[in-house]
DNA sequence: TTATTATATCTTGACGTCAAGATATAATTT
DNA sequence: AAATTATATCTTGACGTCAAGATATAATAA
């Protein structure tokens, strides 16, 4: 009897006429999704990253050598505006963790490149992120992790 | 092979030492969780709400007559600041849908009701959202859709 | 009674995001 | 060559949220 489960009590009773079994199911994910989430942030914050930053240097850092993507590739990885790219990018150029590379062959194009500052710092962090993830899923046994896995594989599969 | 699935394979390649499981299941989930809720959202807006205003709308709805609540109710059930929950009451004021009571036994504490525009709003509201929220869950079958409840109900016990 | 602490709501300023469109350059067509 | 269309990034203004603290009232303690 959890918070949602009161939810679907009192529409049933106040609307017998819907089936709020669907409203459950994602109430519960976006919920979830939303405690992961401030949890994770804590640590971002520990190394003076928030969400947004640690999106971008994880995604550089991750592409392996030399560490750069131009703003348009690193928003095809993420559900963003460019808008928003574009200020994320001026923040963390104005923290020195990535540097703006002009390309002399085209005018319109800019590389996003990880400094050392950015690798330092996104290396650090990542450790601490992932050892944060592994105990926010301890309390689910590994078969228990697998099966929610391929369930929200499955289900991701149908928006991607 | 999705998204994830390729950010599994570059941290494993960039960084061996870490273990990134939990990084897929929690990046499915928070991802999935995204596109749930701009689908929804779209809903949301036909009918003139966005989802901060249809969240405290329903819960007002379905807490039965005479369909009110204090702030600090409206809070306990949202992951919300009490700021946040007091511009969410301005804006929903402002269009009709709300009216602030002021208690005369407490001058502190104040009751949101909805209004009778505000009922039929919701209603209108909520029916269509049901039903969008059953077409965002029928890629999977009612067995599948049983088990990740489930799974999630679990996983969501930790933290509340 | 007076002072203190608790409760309930609101205010302020900053931040990240978005939608829409502006700007600049490159590629293509006529 | 000139005009058109496509591409890449940035700008602007509005919005919802948060953290921190302000305000006002009520309950409790001294």
């Amino acid at each position: 009897m959890d918070h949602v489960d009161e939810i679907v009590i009192q529409w049933n009773r106040e609307r017998p006429d819907m089936d709020v079994e669907p409203m459950a199911l994602i109430g519960r994910l976006k919920r979830l999704s939303q405690h992961l989430s401030r949890e994770m942030d804590k640590t971002f914050a520990t190394h003076g990253l928030n969400p947004a930053s640690f999106d971008v240097l994880a995604t550089l850092r991750r592409t392996g050598p030399p560490f750069r993507l131009s703003p348009s590739d690193l928003l095809a990885t993420m559900m963003v505006t460019s808008g928003t790219m574009t200020n994320r990018i001026d923040q963390l150029e104005k923290t020195g963790l990535v540097e703006r590379i002009h390309n002399p062959k085209d005018g319109r194009s800019v590389i996003i490149s990880l400094t050392d500052k950015g690798f330092k710092t996104i290396d650090a962090a990542v450790t601490a992120h992932v050892k944060t993830q592994a105990k926010l899923t301890s309390h689910l046994s590994k078969d228990e992790k697998e099966a929610l896995n391929l369930l929200l594989k499955n289900f991701l599969g149908g928006f991607e």
